[in-house]
DNA sequence: GCTTAAAGCTAATCGAATTAGCCATGGAGG
DNA sequence: CCTCCATGGCTAATTCGATTAGCTTTAAGC
């Protein structure tokens, strides 16, 4: 019997691509062990369990995540970034819409939980991104929330089929960045807009 | 051995009930079970299985949701109706969050699903929100489509703890409702505001 | 008071996760 | 080249939750 060369993060790599193609709820010990060519015993030499196989997916995820918002706003200001971070949320929850969810579902086991500096790293991608519109700094932390709910929701909607005809849902998607860059433009205190 | 005399709302609703306390991913059979005082088995006397049991909770939770928002907007327009609707579906969400996981997670299994017309109904009463704005008929969709994904993802992250401090949450709900509502009537076609 | 469908129960089955314990692989050191 | 042993894989066994089968009791309607 040839060794199968495994190690924790292809086992975790094998998994997210699985949770992927079938769905969050449906990736299991049995399913990664087939897909891997092993027996499922063999899987817990390389990760802790089935809560474990989560947990690191869900740190890969928010990982990745933040990794394509930061790329996709590199050398962008405003709408310009906004758009593009969006898009590149949105467009990363499309294509892995199992390792989302395990991010989602995934709770800090600890202080130490490499899965807080994945999440902060993210919001920090997104913070940047209103930076540039200028906020009151007690506007700063609404806003990103805003921003935060507003991707989250229409990803998870979308992903989820919860809008009925596919067709225009990008320009939903569009139109909804198009009223979140007016209102953020409207809050900026110190532009010369309405004075 | 005395009857529980249950039936198949009464086991719905103790099980939506439980999915609140304990969290949607925790509900089973087992626990259900023993919160009615009742053998597991003895529960597919009334309800098809646990995939039956949380599709109920879904259909349940849609319902109670639409009439929530429903009821909070009734006399209201424009911005009252809009922070009426906002407040009542995050409202149900933090009391509720099992249930909503459960209508979350359904999906309709046929064309004659209870979940539809219950979805239909709740889209319906935010959609009654939006009329009040007078949006192009084109806007119209759209504007929905963020007014759910808002809420959604808003009530979602909150639920989940994916808020830091807790405090000034309501202050980020309020504000992003306020750009909303400022973004939303200055979409508005008939208005004289730019006049 | 009798009949019977409904509602409970116990026992058994099934599937997925996990654990225990055995064996082969293959790189490191001789 | 040969040996050692940590590693990675395997089979067997356990556990737990869901589900099914089949029996029994309740209690509603006559």
């Amino acid at each position: 019997m040839p060794r199968a060369g495994l190690a924790p993060a292809a086992v975790t790599e094998a998994g997210a691509t699985l949770a992927d193609e079938l769905g969050f709820a449906q990736l299991s010990m049995g399913l990664l062990a087939e897909r891997l060519g092993v027996k499922t015993p063999s899987l817990y030499k390389h990760v802790g369990g089935l809560a474990d196989l989560t947990h690191r997916i869900a740190v890969l995820a928010m990982t990745e995540l933040g990794d394509a918002v930061r790329d996709a706003t590199q050398g962008r200001a405003d709408s310009d970034a906004l758009t593009a971070a969006a898009q590149a949320m949105r467009t990363y929850v499309k294509e892995h819409p199992g390792r989302y969810a395990a991010g989602n579902a995934a709770r800090p086991t600890g202080p130490d939980d490499p899965l807080i500096p994945a999440g902060d790293r993210l919001l920090a991608s997104l913070a940047a991104v209103l930076r540039g519109y200028g906020l009151d700094r007690s506007d700063e932390i609404h806003a990103l929330r805003m921003l935060r709910s507003m991707l989250h929701g229409f990803a998870t909607l979308e992903v989820a089929g919860g809008f009925q005809l596919d067709t225009d849902v990008e320009d939903s998607f569009t139109w909804m960045l198009n009223l979140i860059d007016q209102g953020l433009q409207a809050t900026k205190p110190s532009r010369s807009e309405a004075g």
